[in-house]
DNA sequence: CGCGGTTTTGAATTCAATCAATGACAGTGG
DNA sequence: CCACTGTCATTGATTGAATTCAAAACCGCG
C-alpha cells in the first residue's frame, strides 16, 4: 500500500539493514493495524491528525499543508499526495494548518504514543520514517526551484511538469490538477490573474491545451521544458 | 559538539529511546573518530563528501547547496552552517554542487558504507538522522516561506530575521551575513541589484544599519519583523 | 597606484500586482 | 424550469515594482 518494500529498501541500495523483508511486511501490516483511517471532503480541515505530535499520510486524494499569515494571506507550503507523510517534524514553533483538498480523500495516522511504541520495540523502522522524511526534502527543495524561478511563465511551466511527474499518468497527457487557481497562486507565490494568464499564454503558444480549466493536456513536453529556461518571451 | 544530545532527545519529548544516554555519548565518540574531517577555503567545491552516498555535516563556516541550472544559472536551495547535515538523502535525479561560503570551513563526513556499518550495529541510530532530516525541512519551509513574499523588501526583511536566528549572537543585535550579495540574490530569487535596493531601504527607514556591507545591526527588530506583512511601502 | 571583485546607484524597460469587470458553471430555492 | 447566488476562471486597464543595462563607488591587495 505504502510501496514501503520497493522505496525503504532501494533508496539505500541494500536490503540487509532489515534483517528479514517479513520484518517490514509485519510492520506495514501492524502499521495498518494500528492507523486510525478517516475519509474527508473538500474544505475539510484536518489539523487533528498532528495535534499533538500525531503522525499521517495521504492514501488518496490531496491534503495542502499551509501557513496563515498574519495578515491574513495564505500559504500553501506543500501539497500531500499518497504516500506522503506529514507530522514527522514535531516543532511547536511553527503552526501549519492541513486543508483537504479534494472530495474522497482518505487518511492514516497514528498518535506520537503509537509511533513511540512502534518505533521503540521496532527501532530499526526509523530507517522506514527517515526514508520518508528524505522525500519530504526532496519535494520542498523541487518546490523552491519551481518558486525561484524569475517569471510567471517559468513557474507555471515548470510547476505543471511537476505535477505531471507527480500525478498518477492518467489517459495520455493529460493532467487534471487537483487544485484551483487560487490553490496555485498561493503554491508558487503569484496572484490568481498571473496564473491565468501564463496558462492562457502556455495555451496559446501551442504547448498545452486546455480540456476544462482543470484539466491540463501537455502537447509538447519539450517545448514545456524550454520556456523554463527561455529568459525572452 | 553536535548538541547531540539536547536536540535528539528533546525533540521528541521524551528520553527512553535511547537505553542510556551512554549510548549516545558512545554513538557521538565513534562518530567523531569514524568522521574524516578537512578544512576548506573559500569558493571551494566539496561535492566529493556526499559522492558516492557520503553523509557530510558542518562544524564551523558556511556550505552552499546549489543547483546549476542549463542555462548557468545558479540557484542556491539551501544554506548548511554549523551542526546542519547534508547528504543524507541519496537521490540521483536531480544533482546538488555544494559550495564553501567562508574561509576556515570545517567539515566531517562519513561514507555511506560507515553509516551503513553504524545504523546496522545501532539501528537506533536512525532516530537521530531523522531528527536531522527533519532540522533540514524545517531550514527548507522557512525558506519557501521567504521566498514566498510578494515584494523585495519582505523577503529582504524575512531573510535578515531568518539569519539574525540561526547565526550565533555575536556582539549585540548585529549580524555578519556569511554570504555576499550575489549570494543572497540567488537564494531567495531575485536580482543582485534588488538585494541592495532592498538593504538600502531598510536602511534609510532607520530599521537596519550597516557597519560594512557584510556586518548588518539591526536597530528595530520590532519594525523589521512589520516590514514583513505590511503591504504599503 | 591600478586592479578585480563587490556593492551601490541611475535610467529605461519589462513584467506582475492590483483594481475592475465579465463569463462559465453548479447548486439552490422559488 | 428558471432566475438567483456564489465560486472559479478569464480578460482588460492601470499602476507599481523588479529586471535589465550601464556606470560609478568602494575595498582589499599585490
Amino acid at each position: 500500500m505504502f510501496g514501503v518494500d520497493h522505496d525503504c529498501v532501494s533508496a539505500w541500495g541494500r536490503r540487509r539493514q532489515f534483517s528479514h523483508d517479513e520484518d517490514l511486511v509485519a510492520f506495514m501490516q501492524e502499521l495498518n493495524s494500528t492507523a486510525t483511517l478517516e475519509r474527508w471532503q473538500r474544505a475539510d480541515c484536518c489539523d487533528a491528525i498532528v495535534a499533538n505530535g500525531g503522525i499521517g499520510w495521504v492514501l488518496s486524494g490531496i491534503i495542502r499543508k499551509c501557513v496563515i499569515r498574519k495578515d491574513g494571506q495564505r500559504r500553501i507550503i506543500d501539497m500531500l499526495m499518497p504516500d506522503d507523510f506529514f507530522g514527522l517534524r514535531t516543532d511547536k514553533s511553527r503552526l501549519f494548518s492541513f486543508e483537504v483538498s479534494s472530495d474522497e480523500t482518505l487518511t492514516a495516522k497514528i498518535t506520537r504514543r503509537e509511533f513511540n511504541a512502534l518505533t521503540a520495540m521496532r527501532p530499526w523502522l526509523y530507517q522506514f520514517f527517515h526514508d520518508r522524511a528524505c522525500q519530504t526534502i526532496a519535494r520542498l527543495e523541487n518546490h523552491i526551484l519551481v518558486q525561484g524561478r524569475t517569471t510567471s511563465i517559468q513557474k507555471i511551466a515548470s510547476y505543471l511538469l511537476l505535477m505531471s511527474r507527480r500525478l498518477p499518468q492518467q489517459q495520455g497527457t493529460a493532467v487534471v490538477l487537483p487544485m484551483s487557481r487560487y490553490d496555485i497562486a498561493d503554491h508558487i507565490g503569484i496572484a490568481v490573474e498571473t496564473v491565468s494568464r501564463a496558462i492562457t499564454e502556455l495555451r496559446r503558444r501551442g504547448i498545452i491545451e486546455l480540456e476544462t480549466p482543470r484539466c491540463v493536456s501537455i502537447r509538447d513536453t519539450r517545448k514545456l521544458e524550454d520556456q523554463i529556461s527561455s529568459t525572452r518571451s
